[in-house]
DNA sequence: GTAAAAATATACCGATTGGTATATTTTTAC
DNA sequence: GTAAAAATATACCAATCGGTATATTTTTAC
């Protein structure tokens, strides 16, 4: 198996430094953070990923890939267009306390920090949170073609509500340390989607 | 009047560096930044706020107190409680273009950028934060006991579905550099305030 | 086991960081 | 106008930044 400690290191690195980019901020970290956190040298670590963009990159799309996973099996879960988005939000509830320990959204953290002067990952930031946008009005659509759905809601209208909901709901809970204060904003949406989207024949 | 120069320059000083701070990043922020924009020196930095901290701080303070005031103004020029409510989606709708400009929500990039590292800002974060919590649950209590508002709306768990739905829109508007999915969010905000929470009788 | 190759460590580089001591200029008070 | 004081500029500091060239160690393939 050639080439297979190589990529069990970095991979271990990815890991071990994720959270860090996620907390600190990518410009923040230093790359003795990154040696110090992993016990290997600068040598080591550009041998692996040449530069620092590289492997914050890395650790972008690692710290964002647990809410796509989370965000794909909930679909795959549920065939309702309603249940998956009940699902998502409970998703997003069971799973607060893993994304707070984490540094919180990857997706807001690196938005607020490259908006205005880190062009590169701010365009990595929209593309991501334009798939969300449409991933979840496809699912509104969906459901007004089947007739969960009332036919005058607009889904890229209430996509936006719902996503901006969860990313001020995380803000607010993780600056307040109050987990309570996003698992009612959770139950709001979910209150939101079963009287406002729904068809209660 | 003793003083009055270095008033004047302090100030100067704060106008000129505070929108940099909120959108680089008061950490990101160097003192470079700051002299080059000024057109002062270090010498004369330091010698008005001692240290980049005070520097950031006051700057902060500069940020968040324009929003501070539009809320005052708003609740200083409607009586009733659904009134202001509305008027203060109304003062962030024709100030989205300013705030953007000015690399967007004070609160929201300084609870982001300190979250997890930053106890000093996160501890000032979390704090605004309580407060503008404290002062939109107040408003909801008076149109309950005015007969303004339902009474079994939870005042907190509107006013924090209230400030998430308002931050994460800024967020998505900014990142995805479309305005329009702000104001979307602020007339589906609008349209809760008057028909979940209003009482129409 | 041995040689080649891959991975890691060491030692360095110039640039920049926040900060300070001191010199110079500008403003103030009389 | 002049002296004191306040404000600003200059010149420096050690520490740290991201990055690299090279030496050393570890792994791989045979």
């Amino acid at each position: 198996m050639p080439f297979a400690k190589s990529e069990r290191t970095k991979k271990r690195i990815i890991e071990t430094v994720a959270p860090i980019f996620n907390k600190k901020g990518y410009q923040s970290t230093a790359l003795s953070d990154i040696t110090s956190a992993t016990g290997l040298t600068k040598g080591a670590i550009y041998g692996n990923f040449g530069n620092k963009e590289n492997l914050a990159e890395a650790c972008f799309n690692h710290n964002v890939k647990f809410l796509q996973k989370g965000l794909q099996m909930t679909w795959a879960a549920h065939p309702s267009s309603i249940a998956k988005l009940i699902g998502l939000l409970n998703f997003y509830h069971q799973n607060y306390k893993t994304v707070a320990n984490n540094g919180g959204c990857p997706l807001m953290n690196v938005a607020v920090e490259a908006d205005d002067f880190y062009p590169f990952f701010k365009e990595k930031a929209k593309t991501i949170l334009l798939t969300w946008q449409s991933e979840i009005a496809s699912v509104i659509k969906e459901g007004q073609n089947s007739g969960e759905i009332k036919p005058e809601i607009d889904p890229l209208g209430f996509a936006n509500f719902y996503i901006a909901s969860i990313e001020g709901g995380i803000l607010i809970a993780k600056t307040t340390n109050d987990p309570e204060s996003f698992f009612s904003i959770i139950e709001n949406l979910k209150s939101l989607v079963n009287h406002q989207l729904k068809i209660t024949t």
